[in-house]
RNA sequence: CGGGGCGUGGCUCAGCCUGGCUAGAGCGCCUGCUUCGGGAGCAGGAGGUCGGAGGUUCGAAUCCUCUCGCCCCGACCA
């Protein structure tokens, strides 16, 4: 799927495979954008320095990963231009631009777009220098009106998680020490990965009226008052990919749900002798119409090579057909996830091929829910919570989500962060037992949050 | 930045400690024949300024100095 690029550090190669999977997530993010009225822009990848300092917390958040520009045309820059690691700043300096009165609101845009951040830890797909992504900006008149949109674009990336990568998440809030820098709050989705670990898989951000002062992003409203708007920021980036290979793939490579697999089907055609080849190819191509599969026509590589080349590829399903198959009138179908083989009639292909991606789609999910359950606990003192999840690494294993009541408080986070974990989020659901007493400060709380620890 | 590792045909590496003949292996690649229902076999073949610079030496992939880069492990993070 990629590589690292070894020529630059910290990036990678993302080659065809990888890439055609990126291209399923964006259709699958993009219509569901679309569908919520946003509309695509795209801004410059430079941002003067100046812009960046504006909002206080913002700049101190990602100072020390910026990349900066200097120099250019052979000259040294009067100012230097930061590469883009998000784009709050430029957003907020042309939505002043656009904006004068309540009826230029909402402003709901998206961008996809390449950011860097110089990470001093990188990681395939989950924390490269560069990465891939797509980062909604959005304006409103009132603090509600943002804070719907901010529910409503988790909720996309909790659907598309859910129901086409078959990852589920948690919906939740950040701490406060969490959060986005220059956010009034953030939400998240976090995953659970097959070691346990955390993936923060998308965020969304109540941004307030923090970048609309910082920007001077001012409407006139109905009533003829003047007010900064209330802005949202939301994205997901290629770190995707990385939870959707880490949540299916098993020790013969990637398993692909099915709405996420760029190729669903691939037949394999069998054939030893000249004569037999015609024949075979000839039903292998009029069934390949028909599925809407790849025939896999390549010379020179066994059946035996084909099979575990797509295995490893994560196909969903490959068919296998052969002399005997094209006398009998019957196909091999081979599901991926399960490694269950079939022997069905040809006449039927078509419908056990929509009936299996779908078993296959439902099954992933199942599973994963499953193991995100198996793999949660709960926990009443700060003592079992370190227990459980001081040894747990990446590499190790035994990952926990672990469910404790904890207040949000800078204090508490850094305790936690002693052992290495962190609070995940504290999820918008309770699905527990209400409220309790926070394990550090005795203190009520209203729900149990996720500790856990994270990619 | 701290710790560790690595740089030698396309890929993975051996060779280096203890300098010496024509720099090797496996995989991949090319050609041919036989194969083909779970990674085929045989035969022949192409392909390398040993990361870079300098030094020691009769002689350097090997020793010394400097340098560049990448990867992995910790402190920051979608």
């Amino acid at each position: 799927m990629a590589e690292p690029a070894e020529i630059v550090k910290g990036c990678m190669v993302i080659k065809p495979n990888g890439y055609a999977v990126w291209e399923r997530l964006q259709r699958e993010l993009d219509d569901r954008f679309k569908a919520t009225d946003h509309q695509n822009i795209y801004l410059p990848l430079l941002i003067p320095e100046s812009f960046l300092k504006k909002e206080a917390e913002h700049v101190e958040g990602f100072s020390p990963e910026l990349a900066v520009v200097t120099h250019a045309g052979g000259k040294q820059l009067e100012e230097p231009y930061v590469i883009r690691p998000t784009s709050e700043t430029i957003v907020g300096h042309f939505f002043a631009k656009w904006i004068q009165s309540y009826r230029d609101l909402p402003v709901l845009i998206n961008q996809w777009a390449n950011v860097i951040r110089w990470e001093l830890r990188t990681r395939m797909f989950l924390r490269t220098t560069e990465f891939l992504w797509q980062e909604g900006h959005t304006a409103h008149a009132s603090h509600e009106e943002a804070l719907e949109e901010v529910v409503r674009m988790l909720d996309v990336y909790g659907d598309v998680a859910e129901n086409v990568m078959a990852m589920p998440v948690i919906k939740g809030i950040k701490t406060r020490a969490e959060k986005f820098a220059g956010a009034v709050s953030s939400y998240s989705i976090e995953a659970m990965m097959q070691n346990g670990l955390a993936l923060q898989a998308g965020t969304s951000h109540d941004l307030g009226q923090n970048f609309g002062k910082a920007f001077d992003v001012q409407f006139q409203s109905k009533e003829g008052k003047l007010d900064y708007v209330w802005q949202t920021s939301w994205g997901v980036s290629t770190r995707l990919i990385g939870g959707l290979i880490m949540t299916h793939s098993d020790d013969k490579g990637l398993v692909l749900p099915p709405k996420m697999a760029p190729r669903k089907a691939v037949i394999v055609p069998i054939f030893r002798k000249e004569e037999e080849r015609g024949a075979v190819m000839e039903v292998a191509t009029k069934l390949a119409k028909d599925l809407g599969a790849h025939v896999d026509a390549r010379d020179g590589q066994s059946p035996g090579a084909k099979f575990f080349h797509w295995e490893r590829r994560g196909v969903p399903v490959v068919f296998e057909l052969g002399p005997r198959d094209v006398a009998s009138g019957n196909i091999v179908l081979k599901r991926r996830d399960t490694g269950t083989k079939e022997v069905i009639p040809q006449t039927e292909a078509v419908a056990k091929l929509a009936e299996t991606l779908d078993a296959m789609q439902h099954d992933l999910l199942a599973k994963a829910r499953q193991r995100l359950k198996d793999n949660t606990v709960l926990a009443n003192s700060i003592g079992e919570v370190e227990e459980i999840l001081r040894p747990v690494t990446a590499e190790k294993g035994g990952g926990k989500f672990v469910m404790a009541h904890l207040k949000d408080d800078a204090a508490n986070d850094a305790r936690i962060k002693e052992f290495k974990a962190s609070i995940r989020n504290i999820p918008l659901v309770d699905e527990y037992d209400g409220p309790g007493q926070c394990i550090l400060t005795g203190e009520t709380v209203d729900r149990r949050v996720v500790i856990a620890k994270s990619y």
